[in-house]
DNA sequence: GTTTGCATGTGCAAAAATTCACAATGCCCC
DNA sequence: GGGGCATTGTGAATTTTTGCACATGCAAAC
């Protein structure tokens, strides 16, 4: 096992996407797999998986491939995703409410207990989940109280730096941001900034390449 | 201007970000900006931003910078966002129904024309936005006379990948995917997965190491 | 018209990431 | 219990991407 290597980013994405193929083995009770296996299904080289893997152990067992459930335990464990994590949400629109929804979120542990908004007409609603929206004024005291860990944030682009910067102030961490800033943090925070639009656009350039 | 020397993924990423500072100084009417100035924005190397403008040509003025109305409107030009895209969705839960309304989507010109869910109960029901959702079963036909040219999948991991294959039988060659599964295209279709939990993955794991 | 200043565009060097190719090694079968 | 098979783990080669550093060229000032 390599220690002092600096791990790549983006072997740590490639880790969360290994994932996806691996409960679904676990769900139809296949036991073992192979590297070329698993990077068939995540469209990459079967010598990246090793080396991925290999950044922080060694996991599998040569000649026979690797335990899908151990794998899978071992990923998790480097991402952190096998502990609880506490998240806020913030901006309580389409795709506020979309998220905390989510059964994929859901599904995987990651659970909302609150969420925030300004508009005095959500104030006081209950969500399909039945998070209550409570008014960003109350977001120091129960990000506090709740031991808030990470904060989403969904709000309109120009006030998601404010935001996260109050979310900051009140000790949290890590931050999701989903509105189309990139929203900055000090260091010893984290931010994802998660701006999907830039997939379209992507996906824009290159199938006007294309014919 | 080079012309046959490959272009980075992630060049084609940044450019779309570049366009969200654009679009703010646009609104400010600030005329014209350095790419050190952008640079900051996107938190990158300026010399990062010259080049990846200089895959494509040469938009600045020495000594001066780059004219931002321009410059946004070469880099739209590039992505192909300056033109007018029809997108259908398939799967209108949550998720769904959230990009369709997301502003930050249509205000960018992408056109939902058709929503598409195998549910009974919300075949039928109009979104706010007007669009009535359409059952699974018409896709074919609905694809082909509207001229769908993009195809939203926010279904279940287990239907996106059939999903995908029926549109690209219907003529449709770029897809978006937000399902947590690899959706796979044959040679000539474009798919952008993009599976928003791996975001998530990636925050616990760089917040795991922080103190 | 000439000079000065400043930010671009770009060749080249450095760094990083990916892929190859093979030695290492555990398992299974005989 | 030993040999062969299959697949891992990894050093080295390759490819890709990034960043530096400076020559280039435009504009504004004088």
């Amino acid at each position: 096992m390599k220690k002092c290597s600096k791990i790549p980013d983006a072997a740590i994405e490639r880790l969360a996407l290994y994932t996806r193929p691996l409960e679904a083995f676990m769900e139809s009770g296949i036991p073992v797999i192979s590297s070329e296996k698993l990077a068939g299904f995540c469209c990459v080289n079967p010598a990246q998986v090793r080396k991925d893997l290999a950044y922080f152990g060694e996991f599998g067992v040569r000649g026979v491939g690797y335990d899908v459930g151990d794998l899978l335990r071992e990923i998790r464990k480097i991402l952190a995703t096998d502990r609880e994590w506490t998240l806020c949400i913030v901006g309580v629109g389409h795709l506020g409410k979309a998220i905390v929804e989510n059964e994929n979120f859901g599904k995987r542990g990651y659970t909302f207990v609150a969420a925030f908004d300004n508009d005095p007409n959500k104030i006081g609603s209950i969500l399909p989940s039945g998070l209550v929206i409570e008014p960003v004024s109350g977001l120091e005291q129960r990000v506090r109280e709740l031991r808030i860990q990470i904060g989403v944030i969904t709000t309109p682009p120009d006030s998601a730096q404010r935001v996260a910067d109050q979310l900051m102030d009140f000790g949290l961490r890590g931050i999701l941001n989903f509105s189309p800033t990139q929203v900055k943090v000090p260091e010893g925070c984290i931010v994802e900034n998660v701006d999907f639009a830039v997939r379209f656009e992507n996906l824009a350039y290159y199938l006007s390449k294309v014919r």
